[in-house]
DNA sequence: CTGAAAGCGCTTACAG
DNA sequence: CTGAAAGCGCTTACAG
């Protein structure tokens, strides 16, 4: 049972492959009973053209790769399926390629998209900072970059986590809170060096001080001993009334250990988280207020960004930040007292 | 700049295009001297043969394609990540669709795949029942399912939840618990038949009668209502001293609500999840004990079989059960007494 | 209105 | 040892 062709419908039908062609793909002019018939045959024969074909004809394959060191990572999913729907709603398949932060795998993988003739390409990774090293060598399509800082020609589109968490904090500011503590993951990421920074913005816009920056790692298990540092040996007029978390897990964590404090969120702390990562901010009790970075929209956009690029649009190369948004729950409160 | 084809290498290297491609290819014999000199062409002009062309000739595109409602979910996720580790060491690469539950959707991108002529195809989805109209005719290539009942010819691997249950059960009885109950997602879904069916297996073989069934939601609130449900208006002799959750989220909705009313997981209730969902079972207090179906696993297997139906072999249709394991943390803790 | 021919970029017997 | 030719499955001017 091979695969039937186009010389295969245009024996049956009694007519020419040209004809053949034309008809299936309702252009040039022919007799409508003509172009019916074929289609009666190429319908009963089961007729699906075959893409590799005309792609090497049309010199694009409407299809382009999508390589990541981190694609089922959580973070770097929503991201992927916005990716994906603007791509989906452009009529074009994605190759997904895992690079496993392993440069020869990703230099494959990366050889393998280009001999593919995919149209363009979307580097996304688990860190904004995360390096390629398969980046040495610009290629010659379209690039754009998701949540990465870029190293290649090529728009990046980047969640502005610094301007998010300045949101997250005036929130806590303009709900009168005034000694409001920090608490996130490790400093090498520059995710951290860019909420932190955030976070102080908005402290010096309220011309307020600060209650301490603890930095640890990302788990529920540093906010929680977190909250111990910030506690402990503290007399009460000094303690934290907010805390202002680099993550929905440190958040949660912290929640938790107040909560065993005998500390009630958010009357006498607080909170607010920063990912928006429904499955914990949902669940928290009380349910987390949270610096949402929009990652899907985010991913949506970029997939945008990419078609238009390879229609012949020229982008600017460069960061392109995205505004975070404030989800509100209840970690908050309202204000203590109306200025 | 137009890219560069194997006329230009052999145009630039003084050579026919028939020797250019057995030289870039390593194949047939010829000069040393003459196989070098066009490599060399070749690396400098940065030629890139085109797959598209070769896999029109070769009539294979080592490409598979994967059709999922729920892609991005986080349980098609590991799945997802087998069955690409699975392709990606074969050398071949996946088309990511997203059906997203849209018969059209899903009709199209199958259409499409087809077109583009994948070796094979794997089928995923959110539940093991799910149903995907597309799959009315059998394509004409492999196709197996992960997780997901099989509607056409092909294998299809699935997580045996009802052995599962019963391991994650039978550990309860083995440490000694003698009041077992087992509260659970919504009755529409097969995964939770199935887990309630193992539960009771392994009751029947404890020679236990169990403190009740009750099933609600995949959520970590309706874990903590059930704590209600089960604890209140109940004497303290007839309370459960062991639950069995069917799923990661209501375990932990269980733990939470426990403590919350003064009860020690695990001196007092025994714990035991389903999912092995990282992330929740690792940062509840205390860490859970679980059932993991190995989803990943699942796909890497999932992938292989593929490839070898690809490769020729020919696999028996049907339902292929894998087994889970018992991911042992502390919300069982030790046997209250040594047989 | 319809078809013959050239071309997309490659591979593979088959000659020489 | 090397190259000319046919073929993979399609499309698109161009004739007729």
């Amino acid at each position: 049972m091979a695969t039937i062709t186009i010389h295969d419908v245009a024996r049956e039908a009694g007519v020419s492959i040209a004809t053949v062609s034309k008809a299936v793909n309702g252009k040039g002019k022919m007799r409508p009973a003509t172009r019916a018939h074929v289609h009666r045959v190429a319908e009963r024969l089961g007729f699906r053209p075959n893409d590799l074909a005309l792609s090497l004809h049309r010199r694009r394959s409407y299809t382009v790769g999508l390589l990541s060191n981190d694609i089922y990572g959580r973070f770097a999913l929503p991201i992927l399926g916005g990716v994906e729907a603007a791509l989906a709603a452009r009529r074009t398949s994605v190759f997904l390629c895992n690079a496993a932060d392993d440069p020869e795998t990703e230099g494959r993988h990366l050889a393998s998209l280009l001999r593919k003739r995919v149209d363009g390409l979307v580097f996304t990774a688990r860190r904004t900072d995360s390096f390629f090293p398969a980046e040495r060598t610009t290629p010659p399509i379209p690039v754009v970059h998701v949540n990465l800082e870029p190293r290649l020609d090529g728009p990046a589109l980047l969640a502005d986590d610094r301007a998010g968490a300045r949101l997250g904090t005036a929130h806590l500011a303009a709900l009168e809170r005034k000694r409001i503590a920090h608490v996130s993951g490790p400093q090498g990421f520059a995710a951290v060096r860019l909420r932190q920074a955030g976070f102080e913005d908005a402290l010096q816009e309220a011309g307020l001080e600060g209650a301490g920056a603890l930095f640890g790692e990302w788990s529920e298990g540093w906010g929680w001993e977190a909250v111990a540092r910030l506690y402990q040996d503290v007399p009460p007029g000094k303690r934290p009334d907010a805390i202002f978390c680099g993550s929905d897990q440190i958040a949660r964590g912290v929640v938790d250990a107040l909560c065993h404090r005998g500390l009630a969120v958010p009357v006498d702390v607080a909170i607010v988280g920063f990912d928006n990562w429904e499955v914990l901010a949902a669940a928290t009790r009380p349910p987390l207020t949270t610096v949402d970075p929009c990652l899907e929209a985010l991913g949506v956009l970029a997939g945008e960004t990419l078609m238009s690029m390879i229609d012949g649009a020229i982008e600017p190369s460069g960061a392109r930040l995205v505004p975070c948004q404030l989800m509100v729950r209840a970690s908050c409160g309202t204000p203590r007292a109306t200025a």
